[in-house]
DNA sequence: GTCTATATCGTGATAGAC
DNA sequence: GTCTATCACGATATAGAC
């Protein structure tokens, strides 16, 4: 059922001879891979996710994905990968000064969290860091390197990596309830709503005494 | 190190005769059985914990696992069960009036959750909420009943339940950030302090225009 | 570059001996 | 009441045919 023949071949998923048209063999399943891995690890955490699940969303067999990327830690980690280039915009939420921080922090985390491209890989990271000590690492490093490290040297409060990590906790809260577990009615609420309300709060962990 | 018989007999686990000295066979071993599987799931998540592990840390066999509680489902809400007691709290937290109303919710949510008892089950639906739905279906329902629904009606806000979401969602967060994945410094930080800086938070949710 | 076949293991669950 | 034995399945991972 895989294959390929040059006569009117079954009309399934990526048939042989995938020389330029429709797979593109080489990168193309690659990336087709890539990005099945992603989703299936967004959706179902790291220990859920199988590799033949992973394989199947992308049309290929099993094990061109280890082929390509190793073992399911290996695959784990190109899938997230791309995860650690958007922090650049929290330093600009405060490199720009402290007025206004909470809310372009706040703003900053619904681009990241509203866009799909960029909310799929923080979902597998959240789904699995909760079970997959290697995912743990990740969250941790990311909420301390890219969040607090980023942020703390410019506040003027004390103790501010405290303030920081409090601030960054209410955020990991409400990717849990909207994003995660989709609790209502934060769920389906306008980004803007929360913002408003949200945006204050940052601001007092980050500023106020 | 468990065990008792007259004799010298072999140093095992739990053998034969289980009459009433060392696991107490009835209620006893269905308890033991019970405390190893919250323990177990409140660690590994629900898909990661296995009857089997549960089992081998009850000191008894798998089979009886399924025996006494009957599918990993079954065995599953049967740890979890206690938890939805102490909600009880909550109530008070806001019929005692709005002043202070943030306080005293910050003061329950420690209460609850630096106590190993109430602790515990709670970790394990948190860390199975992510990938498994039942689970999900239970923190919803948590989130929902336990805290909301007690506390908009209270409030002489707009919008409470949305106000008493974004609350929520806050110690949703500090239980991930302190508790779950435990990221420094919040995860060693002294409740007092937390709660020092977190309840004007909660407090202007609940209250403030 | 892609898939077939397989080795090896761990899982949930059940039947039934004692 | 407790454990032995087993079924049926799905997992990761590898070797190797084509």
């Amino acid at each position: 059922m895989t294959a390929a023949n040059p006569q009117g071949a079954a009309p399934r998923r990526g048939r042989g001879r995938p020389s330029r048209t429709e797979a593109e063999s080489g990168p193309g399943t690659r990336d087709r891979i890539l990005a099945a891995a992603r989703e299936q690890f967004s959706e179902r955490g790291y220990d859920k996710a199988s590799i033949r699940g992973i394989a199947k969303a992308a049309g290929v067999d099993s094990a061109l994905v280890h082929h390509y990327f190793g073992t399911k830690d290996d695959v784990f980690a190109a899938a997230i990968e791309v995860t650690f280039e958007p922090a650049q915009g929290v330093v600009d939420t405060v490199a720009d000064g402290l007025d206004g921080a909470g809310e372009r922090l706040a703003r900053f985390f619904f681009s990241v969290w509203e866009n799909p491209a960029t909310r799929t890989p923080l979902l597998a990271i959240i789904r699995s860091a909760v079970t997959h000590e290697a995912a743990a690492k990740i969250l941790r490093a990311f909420v301390m390197r890219r969040l607090i490290e980023r942020v703390e040297v410019d506040l003027e409060v004390p103790d501010p990596k405290f303030r920081a990590e409090l601030a960054a906790s209410h955020m990991v809260g409400i990717a849990m309830v909207r994003y995660v577990v989709k609790v209502e009615p934060l769920a389906s609420a306008d980004p803007e709503e929360i913002i408003a309300l949200v945006a204050p709060t940052l601001q007092r962990y980050l500023t106020e005494t």
